[in-house]
RNA sequence: CGGGAUGUGGCUCAGCUUGGUAGAGCGUUCGGUUCGGGACCGAAAGGUCGCAGGUUCAAAUCCUGUCAUCCCGACCA
């Protein structure tokens, strides 16, 4: 390709809608423009760049037995009642009537079209496993798009479905995808971690979010330091340390503790560290207002509860609910005497001795408060938020934490809408059975931007040459010296022989204006052909991730760097 | 959906407080000089000031409404 006939559209300066930084690069690269808020059109560079993901995507697909296929965007809302998700998805669902007032959705994701396109073609285990996937236009109405590529309305996404017979065959596919998926990150060059995740109302047995590390990300993980165990905390588990100190209990005493209502001023003035209080926190849930405590240093976190008392909606208790319960505003308020409502104690508060804990009075707290003796739960469970310094629950070393942007998802969905829709097999015993599903996405927008997060400089970005846009750009430093020009093309030509995505920038600009785009746009090599080429038979080699540049003789060029493309493809 | 901010040539922004009929830089086009890190000189094109009302002799500027975009939060397969 030559940039004097691509559609090469730099921008000097970062427009002002762009916040972070790989939304900023790729509007500035000209690889994306936006239409509206969320959606997005892939220009020339921006749309390779995607086809080289999918690619690669489509590669490990195909590796893992994956076929490819292609669904609908439009789906009839029949199918959507049918899995009962027309009511349960809300407004993110993009809704729209035909000329007849039938009900259509834009596909958010596929599971009742392809459980639809399964059901009627396949009824024998012989056909089975099957593994169908597809690379598509997928559309969410969230309420806030936001970060570019990142969170959009519209995006392209590959989501592939098993289908087995049974829990065994679906661990094998989950493994199979699990693997490929972790192919498909190394080949695109991204740091990324596999991490336990929240399977959400989806329910199922297992789920992994693939995470690419960035401090951009929207998620939190936390990640072992010693072994391989890695959470999203939505999810993320931690030891709980016994207690081994010999302090007896003693008496639980009414403490004066006027004004204090934050777990800090309380550890100040009782003199304790924060470990030794306990929080006391009321939801309210379509299951009834819950009573959770967790120790005053921990955060609850809501999707454990939620799951716990297996409900879909939980938010905080409003100070009047709080004050009909417990007698007090919420500064004040603990575990003791609460009665009538499910009480969620945290694991780690049964190991704590002779703690402080709201008296339930304003401006009163307990001291010497034990689990046990002074409150009971309706249920000891584990509900509070991992931190960074907790201990792995795997093998007991310290956990980090980092941000993350996921990236794609494998999840087992069992046969939630195998049954739902119907869509059924016959064994070699001739019973009927529902077929065992699982499904797996990969953003491959998202992937993109992940990329740019994470490999970038000042002066732009700085792709991998698996999914650059080209591997190579040729910049004769001016047109306007023929032989320049002649060497230029000929190691063009050269390359392209050698199979090597190459361009040439014959504009008549200036070497600079070219040398600048070409470091925004971020192909990986640049070979300048200038004034030594013509007089002393060498080019110039720039890396542009490290930014060194090595003098090679013309002879040997194109091999030279036909080679090592290759290699690092 | 709650809170905040912003809409002025293709891009980044000034002008608005104190109303008088629109500016700069970048980009684009043409001519010339330059030519290995976004050059310089000269000329030119390009704007219903988001939209709709209102106030006024007069509105980019004041008022009302509305739409769009972005940020924070809530929410989220």
């Amino acid at each position: 390709m030559r940039v004097s006939q691509y559609m090469i559209s730099t921008l000097r300066e970062v427009p002002a809608e762009a916040e972070v930084v790989s939304h900023q690069l790729l509007v500035r690269a000209g690889m994306i423009r936006k239409l509206s808020a969320g959606v997005y059109s892939y220009l020339p560079l921006g749309w390779k760049v995607m086809q080289k993901i999918a690619n690669i995507i489509r590669e490990e697909m195909n590796q893992a037995g994956g076929q490819e296929i292609l669904m609908p965007i439009i789906q009839p809302a029949e199918l959507w009642q049918e899995s009962g998700r027309w009511s349960v998805y809300g407004d993110e669902l993009f809704r729209l009537k035909d000329r007849h007032q039938r009900d259509f959705c834009l596909g958010p994701t596929h599971e009742e079209i392809i459980t639809d396109l399964v059901r009627r073609e396949i009824t024998s285990y012989k056909q089975l496993p099957l593994l169908l996937y597809q690379i598509q236009c997928k559309f969410r109405d969230e309420r806030r798009p936001r970060f570019g590529l990142m969170r959009s309305r519209e995006f392209m996404m590959k989501d592939l479905y098993s289908f087995d017979r049974d829990e065994e065959g679906l661990d094998i596919s989950y493994n199979k995808m699990f693997q490929a998926y972790v192919n498909v990150f190394k080949r695109c060059g991204l740091s990324f971690r596999p991490v336990e995740a929240d399977s959400g109302a989806i329910g199922g047995s297992s789920t992994h979010e693939f995470m690419v590390l960035a401090n951009s990300g929207e998620a939190e993980i936390v990640y072992c330091s010693d072994c391989d165990y890695a959470a999203n905390v939505e999810r993320a588990e931690s030891l709980i340390r016994e207690n081994n100190d010999k302090e007896a209990e003693k008496e639980r005493e009414l403490l004066h503790t006027p004004g204090m209502h934050t777990i800090e001023q309380i550890a100040e003035f009782v003199g304790v560290n924060k470990e030794k209080t306990i929080k006391t926190i009321f939801y309210e849930s379509d299951k009834g207002v819950i009573c959770a405590v967790v120790r005053g240093d921990r955060e609850i976190n809501e999707i454990k509860l939620l799951n716990q008392i297996d409900a879909t909606e939980l938010k905080l208790a409003n100070d009047e609910t709080v004050k009909r319960i417990t007698g007090s505003d919420p500064g004040y308020v603990g575990p003791i005497e609460i009665k009538g409502i499910e009480i969620i104690v945290d694991e780690e508060v049964l190991q704590l001795k002779n703690a402080v804990a709201g008296a339930n009075k304003e401006d009163y707290h307990f001291i010497n408060v034990n689990y046990g003796r002074d409150f009971q739960a309706t249920k000891v469970a584990d509900i509070r938020t991992v931190k960074a310094g907790d201990f792995c629950p795997r093998c007991g070393a310290v956990l980090n934490s980092a941000r993350g942007i996921e990236v794609g998802q494998v999840f087992k969905l069992g046969i939630k809408y195998s049954s739902k829709l119907g869509a059924t097999y016959v064994d070699e015993n001739g019973q009927e059975k529902p077929i065992v599903m699982g499904c797996y996405g990969i953003g491959v927008g998202r992937t993109m931007a992940a990329s740019v997060e994470q490999n970038h400089d000042e002066k732009g970005i700085v792709w991998p040459v698996a999914i650059a846009p080209f591997e190579v750009i040729i910049v004769p430093a001016t047109m306007k010296d023929d032989r320049q020009a002649e060497i230029a093309e000929k190691l063009y030509q050269d390359l392209l022989k050698a199979g090597i995505d190459v361009i040439i920038d014959d504009r008549c600009e200036r070497a600079g204006v070219k040398f600048t785009d070409a470091d925004l746009i971020g192909y990986p090599y640049r070979i300048t052909v200038g004034k030594k080429t013509v007089s002393e038979n060498t080019v110039d080699l720039k890396t542009r991730s490290t930014g060194q540049e090595i003098t090679l003789q013309l002879s040997e060029a194109a091999e030279y760097v036909s080679r090592l493309v290759i290699e690092n493809r």
